[in-house]
DNA sequence: TTGAAAGCGCTAACAA
DNA sequence: TTGTTAGCGCTTTCAA
């Protein structure tokens, strides 16, 4: 009888695969109450909401194993700024919760929007309290100084090629490169050392040409730094083509940076502080999850700490 | 009366919206039969199915005309070579069409379950004679030749800087570097001058270090070619700083790229063949809606020409 | 003009 | 163990 029923149900799995019978995801739904997908939220703006590739790896797993799928949605910025728009995933119900993915210049609106519709939800990379995931940049700084402090550096500052200080220290920079110089300098302070800050002109448009040049005056000084952390961005490749060209060395000023990847710059793979994005895209939909079960109750962000990945770019002092 | 009615509908509209009423996009889903939604499926290597900002954003912005929404499955390179994984997006009925994302080594048996599950799809990027969308590579590699023929340059070579002949020829290129060289080559013999290919050692793993040095050898001859047509990639930087050690001018060398965007390489605007991704996402969902109507019907691929963008990195010869 | 009901495909509960 | 049915939320159709 067991057995029957076994080889039965056998083959009615056959004949349904057979006849490309494929149950449809709507019903389900509709029975079951939950649609088991995640709705993820940005903004076109790359740089507004930015999505490392290696973020989205962590959270398709971890969906994956949920069984869920992704819903994605791409809001335009200017018509969520207008009145009244409100975009179909938040207009309609279709997803169990919602990964929100805006760093900077979150629009006007987006927040009060997705509260108002009380739909569960996990913010990606930005410094609230409870309901985000994000790497710990104060930690990503200390490690970088760390790692100079260890190869003997005594003389190290931090930079940024690609803000002024107005920027920096203004309300639309992102938390992180506050956080990052904050690391630095503790670890700094922690060594009876003083801090130095390097700032650049600010950059235009990724597009626009030309670009003002990076601040390089700095190397010309008889007591320059011989480490910089950086915060990020291409202007290490000029600080190591203008050692070279200086000192006949392209290593000749150790540099780290933080980043989601090791970055090649003329050969030289860079010592990387790496920000642990797969990981943070697994926590924020496990995050996501009890959000979920439980709408009501809001859960203590989530930091992650970063890792040092050494390269090439850092020698003794 | 009709005004009566009109008042009462905007009251119940105003009521459901203070209720935070949302329609259940299953339920309609399931009434009207058809989800309004597309999948796009893509790998998890973003190499082999690699998807420019630029084209997400065609591709949003013209789901959004059709009132649809978007479903993202990334799926597991090694779990669909191996037997009998089928994904979520494939076993479920969950979109009307798919958008697929497969440029470089296609998985074994997606083309297949994609077929066998009768979803009507569109593919992205790949040369085949319908239902694809895609860039006309054999026009662009024109255009770039051409732009550096009217500034003058007879002698003008074809590189790639990150694949050996070997690769290029061989079964696992993707076919738009020979349809660069193709265009290159038909332009060249209309001005009766002769073809030259440069191409690279192959390049390893973006991760890994360190990579061979670019081909420079061809910057020492006497009878160096003064302009170059070049896949893409990062090589151009290297030749830039050559021709700057050697001839004392970073752009002593001619230079035009096949990209999505400008690149900026040493602060100068690299000559740009652009890839119209944006227009690509977008005719891509509109010929999948075509698809969805009458999936039955294959509809022969489309091959959207390119525009060249001119930057700074071409001089007259 | 307004209201009731049927049915989309599924599953969980219930009856045979 | 097996088969039947109710109902999820919506829209369309039909009846009042």
């Amino acid at each position: 009888m067991r057995r029957d029923a076994v080889e039965r149900s056998k083959l009615i799995l056959e004949t349904a695969e057979r006849l490309g019978y494929r149950p449809n995801a709507s019903a389900r739904a509709m029975k079951s109450g939950c649609f088991n997908a995640i709705g993820l939220v940005q903004g076109f703006d790359v740089r507004r909401s930015n999505l490392p590739d290696e973020l989205l790896v962590g959270v398709h797993q971890t969906v994956l194993k949920f069984n869920q799928h992704m819903v994605l949605a791409r809001l335009p910025d200017e018509k969520l700024a207008s009145t009244g728009f409100v975009p179909k995933i938040l207009r309609e119900l279709m997803v169990d919760g919602l990964l929100v993915c805006y760093s900077h210049e979150i629009p006007t609106g987006m927040i009060e929007l997705i509260r108002e519709h009380a739909i569960p939800s996990v913010w990606l990379n930005v410094h609230q309290e409870f309901n985000s995931v994000r790497p710990d940049d104060i930690q990503a700084g200390r490690l970088a100084t760390e790692h100079l402090l260890r190869h003997g550096h005594r003389k190290i500052a931090f930079c940024d090629f690609e803000h002024d200080e107005a920027f920096m220290f203004g309300p639309l920079s992102h938390y992180s490169l506050r956080h990052r110089y904050e690391g630095y300098c503790q670890a700094m302070k922690e060594a009876g050392l003083p801090t130095r800050l390097i700032l650049g002109p600010k950059r235009r448009e990724e597009s626009e040409f030309p670009q003002p040049p990076v601040r390089l005056d700095w190397l010309e000084e008889s007591d320059h730094p011989t480490g910089i952390v950086a915060y990020g961005g291409w202007g290490l490749l000029r600080v190591a083509l203008r050692a070279q060209e200086k000192f006949g060395d392209l290593r000749a000023i150790s540099m780290v940076t933080v980043n989601s990847r090791v970055q090649i710059c003329e050969d030289i793979a860079i010592d990387t502080v790496i920000l642990p994005q797969q990981q943070i895209g697994r926590e924020a939909i496990e995050l996501l999850q009890k959000r979920i079960q439980d709408p009501l109750k809001s859960i203590p962000s989530r930091v992650i700490p970063c890792e040092l990945r050494a390269g090439f770019s850092v020698k003794k002092a």
